[in-house]
DNA sequence: TCTTCTACCACGTTTGAACTGC
DNA sequence: AGCAGTTCAAACGTGGTAGAAG
């Protein structure tokens, strides 16, 4: 096994392998992949041991359902935004391989300006139309299962379809606000949990954009051709399929329309009109689309069950188990993890990011010690046996971790991208995500892993809006409202380094601890609704899980 | 007059509580 | 009593549309 410390590789030396997947996408190159190199504590401009720990790693981020991606970008993507917040369609969903399995990070999303250009549709094309409205303070998309550690993130693709886009500048919902007429890209933040014994070393943070998805925010569709692909795509938009006719207001109007002209424009179906439409009833019923799979990469149930190796999970880790190593397929370079990262203090103390997790419900922050995937599958016997069992792991195979189990997950990190090349099989689904595309009795056997408590996952976001909003709402000349000259993936260097934009944010929440922790001491009520791991001293949770409670 | 925005509509999906059967 | 499966209604997400606003 090749095996880099972090020292021995350069930062930024990282694999330039594209991603197996062919409806993926990946990002590994520099001019998307940027380490923040804070100034705050590291005015000398080198990197904190964290920061260079997370920007030595083999991090790899991956766009996932990259075929309806392009189709979108191929026409011009819109994405609507309305004053109570649209939901991105395509919604963004990411893999990410090559993070510390036991080191928590923070998941993050936001949208930047594309460009500094105003746009407006002419007919069948954008047109420029002037400059940038100045552009708004980035609003933050946290992810509800943040933090958590890299296994988490690594385990399922991070799906970002809770995102909302709104054109309301007063919203405080945890909406990102957006201009109409105006391209953005999305970027996706990775933060690294600070190092608690080393308020100096507060963690790694990297960002990724995503230019494939960048879209024009408009408050009603423009171009006919994203309609349509919308509905053809959006399983929400199922009831405007067939141009809409199987909508009441266009049956009356079809009826009231054949009425009048006295069967003139009753149609009578062609034989091939008949098969296209029986064809297309039969793609409503056999083919379910989802915003999570690709249509074209579905494979119904029938297929996955029969197929030789249904879970590339376990495949891979049956792979794992043969060869002792990585597979052949496996590309991207193994770092192997010291002791002093799998068992360093970093884990077992309560870390400014800890407590920013003790935000969270406990279904969140579980995830970090628990065992409570082990107790799930002991509950559930039958499920190990199922093919579609894709929560299976190793480790939910033995109830408690020891390094060995450890180092075991990350020579291997199980992203099926890299076991399976041919990727005829879909991505394994996380929990509650494209219920419709398998029976239920299937789905429920899948939901093994705790259910995420997705109440109100906004304070978290909130509050760090909220914190980053503070030093920006001193002018308008402040970093975060400036309007970037270029295109941010094209950044490299000492600008990246002049223009952190976010972990400000994230730093500034842990030198403000206090006042955050009195803020969600006033949310007791909320509180004693989820039974939040911090609800007890943040000191007494740790001395539990050290002691094995 | 044109462009942009908003509110409402009907339809499909998702979710979780209530119910039923073992 | 407890669990698993089913049913159903409310909530939510969707694009279409008419009309308002600038």
């Amino acid at each position: 096994m090749v095996m880099y410390l972090p020292e021995e590789r350069p930062v930024l030396d990282l694999p330039y392998q594209m991603n197996h997947l062919a409806n993926n996408y990946g990002y590994y190159p520099q001019d998307c992949k940027e380490p923040i190199c804070r100034t705050q504590h590291s005015t000398n401009g080198r990197m904190s041991s964290a920061e260079a720990e997370l920007t030595s790693l083999p991090v790899h981020v991956s766009l996932q359902d990259r075929e309806l991606w392009d189709k979108f970008s191929g026409i011009g993507t819109e994405m609507l935004i309305t004053k109570s917040g649209r939901r991105m369609f395509p919604s963004c969903k990411v893999t990410v391989t090559g993070l510390n399995p036991k080191v928590k990070y923070v998941v993050i999303m936001d949208m930047v300006p594309f460009d500094n250009r105003k746009y407006k549709w002419n007919k069948d094309c954008w047109e420029v139309n002037g400059s940038t409205d100045p552009h708004l303070p980035n609003r933050f998309f946290v992810h509800p299962d943040s933090p958590a550690p890299g296994e988490k993130w690594m385990q399922y693709p991070i799906s970002f379809h809770k995102l909302k886009l709104t054109n309301n500048t007063l919203n405080s919902n945890g909406l990102v606000v957006l201009h109409s007429m105006h391209k953005y890209q999305p970027r996706l933040h990775i933060v690294q949990s600070p190092d608690p014994c080393n308020p100096h070393n507060p963690g790694g943070y990297l960002r990724f954009t995503f230019p494939e998805a960048a879209f024009v925010a408009v408050t009603a569709y423009q171009n006919q051709e994203i309609t349509k692909l919308k509905i053809d795509n959006n399983p929400f938009a199922k009831g405007f399929r067939d141009n809409g006719l199987n909508r009441k207001r266009f049956r009356d109007k079809e009826t009231q329309e054949t009425q009048d002209s006295d069967g003139q424009d009753k149609r009578d179906l062609t034989p091939n009109e008949h098969a296209v439409g029986q064809s297309q009833k039969d793609e409503d019923v056999d083919v379910t689309v989802s915003s999570s799979v690709d249509c074209s990469r579905t494979l119904n149930f029938s297929d996955v069950a029969s197929s030789v190796t249904p879970n590339p999970f376990i495949s891979a880790f049956k792979n794992l188990s043969t060869t002792g190593g990585p597979s052949p397929q496996q590309t991207h370079t193994i770092l192997s993890l010291s002791n002093r990262h799998l068992n360093s203090p970093r884990e077992a103390r309560p870390s400014s990011l800890h407590s920013l997790c003790a935000a969270l419900p406990m279904a969140q922050s579980s995830c970090v010690q628990s065992s409570t995937a082990d107790t799930n599958l002991s509950r559930l016997p039958s499920q190990i046996s199922s093919p579609l069992n894709h929560h299976y792991s190793p480790a939910s195979q033995t109830p408690g971790r020891s390094i060995i189990q450890l180092q075991s997950y990350f020579p291997t990190p199980p992203h099926p991208s890299r076991q399976c090349p041919d990727m005829e099989l879909p991505l394994p689904l996380p929990p509650k995500l494209s219920r419709m595309q398998l029976p239920e009795s299937v789905l429920r056997n899948l939901e093994m892993t705790p259910v995420y408590d997705y109440i109100n996952p906004r304070p978290f976001t909130d509050i760090l809006n909220r914190i980053h909003f503070r030093p920006l709402d001193s002018g308008p000349t402040g970093k975060g409202l400036q309007h970037p000259h270029h295109p941010e993936q094209f950044l490299r260097g000492s600008e990246r380094e002049l223009r952190p934009q976010i972990y400000p944010a994230v730093q500034e929440y842990i030198d403000q601890q206090f006042t955050l922790n009195s803020m969600l001491n006033s949310q007791t009520e909320h509180r004693s609704q989820m039974d939040y791991v911090s609800a007890r001293p943040l000191t007494e949770y740790y001395c539990e899980q050290q002691t094995g409670k």
